[in-house]
DNA sequence: CGACACAATGAAAGCGCTTTCATAAACTCT
DNA sequence: AGAGTTTATGAAAGCGCTTTCATTGTGTCG
């Protein structure tokens, strides 16, 4: 029933070694025994154990990624960056989800790390810098959504600041002063850069009035909760900038049910251009940069950490996409 | 650096079978040694190592899912669902996918079976049912989105004809006579089914104007496309029902830029109730099933199939939340 | 042509567990 | 009390590979 690997070497009158390195092309062997113990190979229809071969090489050709959960529309193209990079490079992704949680991220790693992973990369981790560090003595480790050096660390992130800075921007140009903001759960270190970038495209007039600046969590039902909050306080805005497009919907949602026009009424830019963006009504003006490069990049990064190089930490850049749901202040 | 069990058993002053009996619970042994050699373990901070582990004992806690797309938004639910339920019986999930494409998902297969998954769950699966089931004799296999008989396959699908017979009715009920319908790929059995149940509730009128069904991909531009092909057409429709919520979003966008309004001027319903649906503007009217509940079920499914039960098919019901993007038939 | 480097290959020792199989110790019964 | 069970444990044989190490064969140089 099961084909090994010294039924093979048998069949085809070579030691286990050399179908070994055959295999694995860890030496030189003679070209017209290689290529009988191909055909040997795939006349029985051998498939190397995966378990022996983790266990005799120490290599399990899997790197763990933990991410926050799997369902979400940001970390799904994410992950399918790294999925579609690290097959290509051989490498299969043990997706695990830490739901936001510290200990249960913590729990995934250790699970990770017990089955042996050539390395993790972990997207927004909740983890702190100094249990990263640490993860990191034991395999590769790449970090997206924060700055991290280390010998064996790869970090990348987005210009949230820039990225930001631009929308505010946009809205200023578009004559908008009273510009509101949802912010991300500032203990993430990217809706804190995101807010940073705000203020500074604001200047002074950032602090004129602190209600424009509503706290929320990154999910739709926040951004739609934290506009009700926003509209109950009665501080005047013509434009919102959500500090992601899931709250963007939110928003969105809150703004059609108390019949305020977009961007008749008030002016809506997101951060994050999810796919789904674009199919908003009307289409989402927002902070566009590639989910899937973002993985892609990740993944290319632990590959380079493998190989001994040191990719430091990278910023990629954003860009507005301006969509129709900006527009000229409305006259008051 | 590395602790194995060997040590742990001399520094427990015990042979190496009794720590593995007492890791696996495989046979009773003294709890004053048993807790003797946990604390050993403790200690030392043993942790098996899982390749050792899967070489010796042929199982590897690892069940493979197969999906399309994984950052697609209803795959996403149903891995979720799947991931929770699996995790939490101590089994992680693989997670592979095929994009649609027959060889590239037998490659996923191939992919798994070579690192021996105790399983396999195969969400919306576009191999045929022969392929399937001769996987099934080398793992138990659970399939979702058909119905599969055999002795180590477990199946389960939503009412799909159902649904989508209770969606129409739901627009006839509201005066609405002619309903297009936004078909998904017919080479997948649930588009085949929610075509059908449309087709059944609108019985003999359903073949009244070919042009009311269109035909695309389950994607959101199909959708954008499928519906400017419709009102291209020429054909006279008052109400639209798409055969999931991707394509929902995508027809509310043609309509959207055509100053058709919804529901005033065009009832929409959706099928699937993706999380973001309800955020739409306005939230659509859609036919509701938990992706979520169906990774659950199958990865349940799936667990009962290792006990040596047979769980057969199961039909998972559906049912229409009537959101704000149907109404009653404008006046002409 | 003998000495030496180098290429090609095989034998065998693990990798860290699980799991028979055998054995010793502790009961049960009549 | 001795035969027959049952229970607790250890010794050792793998699981299917990779990888050193040793060996043979081939080519090169003076």
């Amino acid at each position: 029933m099961k084909v090994t690997l010294a039924q093979v070497a048998l069949e085809a009158g070579v030691s286990s070694s050399t179908v070994s390195r055959i295999l694995n092309g860890t030496a030189r062997v003679k070209p017209e025994k290689a290529e009988r113990v191909r055909q040997v190979i795939e006349r029985l229809g051998f498939r190397p154990d995966h378990a022996a071969r983790t266990l005799a090489g120490g290599r399990t050709s899997t790197v763990g990624v933990i991410t926050q959960f799997i369902d979400s529309p940001f970390y799904g193209e994410v992950l399918r960056g790294i999925e579609d990079t690290l097959r290509q490079a051989h490498y299969v992704p043990l997706f695990v989800s830490g739901h936001w949680d510290q200990k249960e991220e913590m729990a995934c790693v250790d699970l990770l790390l017990e089955r042996k992973v050539d390395g993790l990369i972990a997207v927004s981790s909740c983890l702190t810098d100094e249990a990263l560090a640490e993860i990191s003595e034991t395999v590769p480790l790449v970090v997206t959504g924060r700055r991290l050096k280390g010998p064996r660390i790869a970090s990348l992130d987005y210009d949230n600041i820039g990225g930001a800075r631009h929308a505010v921007e946009h809205l200023i140009g578009l004559g908008h002063r009273d510009i509101a903001f949802i912010s991300g759960p500032t203990s993430h270190a990217d809706a804190r850069e995101r807010l940073g970038g705000y203020m500074a495209a604001l200047g002074a007039k950032a602090h004129r009035d602190p209600r424009l600046i509503v706290d929320a969590d990154y999910q739709e039902q926040g951004g739609y909760e934290a506009t009700q909050r926003l509209l109950a306080s009665g501080v005047r805005f013509t434009a919102i900038l959500a500090a992601n497009d899931q709250m963007a919907f939110g928003v969105r949602l809150a703004l059609h049910e108390r019949g305020l026009r977009v961007p008749q009424d008030v002016s809506l830019v997101g951060f994050d251009d999810l796919y789904f963006s674009r199919y908003m009504t009307p289409p989402l003006t927002t902070v566009h940069h590639s989910a899937q490069d973002l993985g892609r990049l990740a993944s290319e990064a632990w590959m380079e950490l493998v190989q001994e190089a040191q990719p430091g930490h990278q910023l990629l850049p954003t860009e507005l996409v301006v969509r129709q749901s900006t527009g000229p202040t409305p006259e008051c």
